[in-house]
DNA sequence: ATTAGCACTCCTGCGGCTAGAGTGCTAACT
DNA sequence: AGTTAGCACTCTAGCCGCAGGAGTGCTAAT
């Protein structure tokens, strides 16, 4: 892999990100000044084929990167291009906003990626199950129905609706939460729900039947659904590679799947700082081997906790992609600072 | 327009709706027994393209419905089945489920009629603008955040993270909080934007920054957007006539706006209990004037607040639609009978 | 090692053609 | 007078074959 084969695998790629269209000796020696000629430039193509870095349609196509050439441009060859203090400034605004939800970030941050990017964006929320209990608060909806709030150390809130109990007067049931907030605050929802599904912890059955509707209710706060938010799949229309309906479904479909998504997403975790990118076939579903997922990972309180993601067409601009995706995860973190 | 040309109009509706291509006089006479020939078939036909029920795609093809064929077809053809008491149960399972907040409601429902139907599945909640305030609730998430919660009298919620102050103990903001609720409990939050809006009102300033804090965020609540739900959108890459990416687009591109679709689905308000048809080019956006819009709606304390809708290909199943909506709209009414 | 030249391959697009489906009309029938 | 059989006509979808073009691989010259 001399700098020559470089250059023009790298020029092949560049070139058929922006045309879509299978890339010939031709093209690659007039329009980009290679400074060789197109006779040169077939036969090492002829060979980055055999190394198994392009493919050819047909025999008398051009050349498309296979997944193992994306790969090494992604690895070796791509230029990243500088984030202009522009684009920077504009997720701060978003970002810097007053102090919300995390929920609120999570949306804000997806739908600013898939604008940025013009592709589909997923951002996955942290996980409930490592956070801890926070607090509880109760208010009466109306004179049959309270409200708990729940919120974790971490920031994240959950609404719950729920029937008075009969025998039960609205400040008796807000003594009850304050008590339960006490005696379980800072355990790991994991473990409380944990605890709550050991039959032994509902003999004590000393606080009515509230107690266990509050102990109930916990363990089905869905803590593994709805880490998933997905924004501008419609992006992905604009792609010629997508004009068959067929395969919209198939990408999209896969992308509604959150347990599914999450757990494609969970590849990037480990590589901490990095940049994770899952090219085509590299990725354990079908679903999704014509695309190209980029992912970096944010941090709460120094803990990664979560994923901001991009799927396209394995025609990406992992160049712009991948800057932005630095960049962005990068600023969800410090907005997440005050959590 | 007598009883045979209503008997064929139907049929051909029908057996359109299913097969999605133009239907001949011989399919008609034969696949379904009208006892009669089909000479006398492209008689009749003839005449109700020149009454302008039917179209010809060309010449030589069958006939098509026209808008005004639908239209007919849904407001004197169509035949509604009876729902099957299976689907009730279904429906509510779903949504005789503990009591929750409404926006849970809403998403369910969205859910529930786009899995019935097969088709997209939008639903509107309740506006915020007619809800009165109910009470406010102050958590803290860390020690420089708070968490205010909001509930409407209607059961509508928000929640919103908030700094705390620097020169206010917790204890203080949790007062001024009661203060606020019981002072403003029970007025139109409309009406608390106005007044909120109006700068006499912060002359007073006696609550500290906090008290405009609150008042500006409850300006800020997102009364009007947020309302639409949609579900199932993928739905629409089933149907041949969306076979084409660029219709796709169109169309869920349209759905996306929620401005746009609370203005369409604005129109089935008045007809109360009816439910809403609008077919084709009887909408006022063209972009989907390929496409068939349901609509029932739903109520709260007796008053409607909110929609029910369905949108697909103008080839839609009506009759299936129309019952499921309108089971499904007096469904959500009863479920959201505790609000 | 590079490059010009050339024969070869394969796709794409176009025109023409045919088969099939469906119509409208006419004439016969009840 | 309404219905129906028959028939000529129309239009499309699909298929074939063909030419043009793009791109390749190989060979021979530089």
């Amino acid at each position: 892999m001399d700098a020559r084969k470089r250059r023009i695998l790298g020029t092949l790629i560049d070139d058929y990100i922006v045309s879509a269209e299978p890339v010939g000796s031709r093209t690659l020696a007039k329009k980009y000044g290679l400074g060789i000629s197109s006779a040169t430039i077939r036969n090492e193509m002829a060979d980055l084929e055999e190394l198994g870095f392009l493919e050819q349609p047909h025999t008398s196509a051009g050349r498309v990167p296979s997944d193992r050439g994306y790969r090494y441009y992604v690895d070796e060859l791509m230029q990243r291009p500088q984030v202009g203090s522009d684009t920077v400034n504009r997720v701060r605004m978003v970002l810097a906003a007053p102090v919300r939800e995390i929920a609120w970030f999570i949306h804000q941050t997806a739908q600013l990626v898939s604008d940025m990017t013009a592709y589909p964006s997923v951002v996955v929320a942290p996980p409930v199950n490592d956070a801890r209990l926070g607090d509880i608060r109760v208010m009466q909806l109306n004179s049959g129905t309270l409200l708990l709030v729940v919120a974790t150390d971490s920031g994240l809130v959950e609404n719950r609706a729920v029937p008075l109990p009969e025998d039960m007067s609205f400040e008796q049931v807000v003594w009850l939460a304050q008590e339960f907030a006490r005696e379980f605050r800072g355990m790991p929802i994991k473990e409380l729900k944990d605890r709550i599904l050991d039959p032994l912890a509902s003999d004590e059955e000393r606080y009515h039947g509230l107690w266990e509707s509050l102990l109930g209710w916990m363990s089905d706060w869905r803590t593994n659904d709805d880490r998933v938010t997905l924004a501008g799949s419609l992006n992905i229309l604009k792609y010629p590679e997508f004009r068959d309906v067929g395969k919209v479904e198939r990408v999209l479909g896969f992308l509604e799947r959150e347990q599914a998504v999450e757990q494609l997403l969970y590849a990037a975790l480990p590589q901490s700082e990095q940049v994770h990118v899952i090219i085509g076939q590299e990725s354990p579903f079908d679903a999704i081997w014509d695309c190209s997922v980029v992912t970096a990972t944010y941090q709460l309180r120094g803990h990664i906790v979560g994923q901001v993601s991009v799927i396209g067409p394995k025609r990406m601009q992992y160049a712009h992609v991948v800057t932005t995706l630095e960049m962005v995860s990068e600023e969800l973190s410090r907005a997440l600072k005050w959590a």
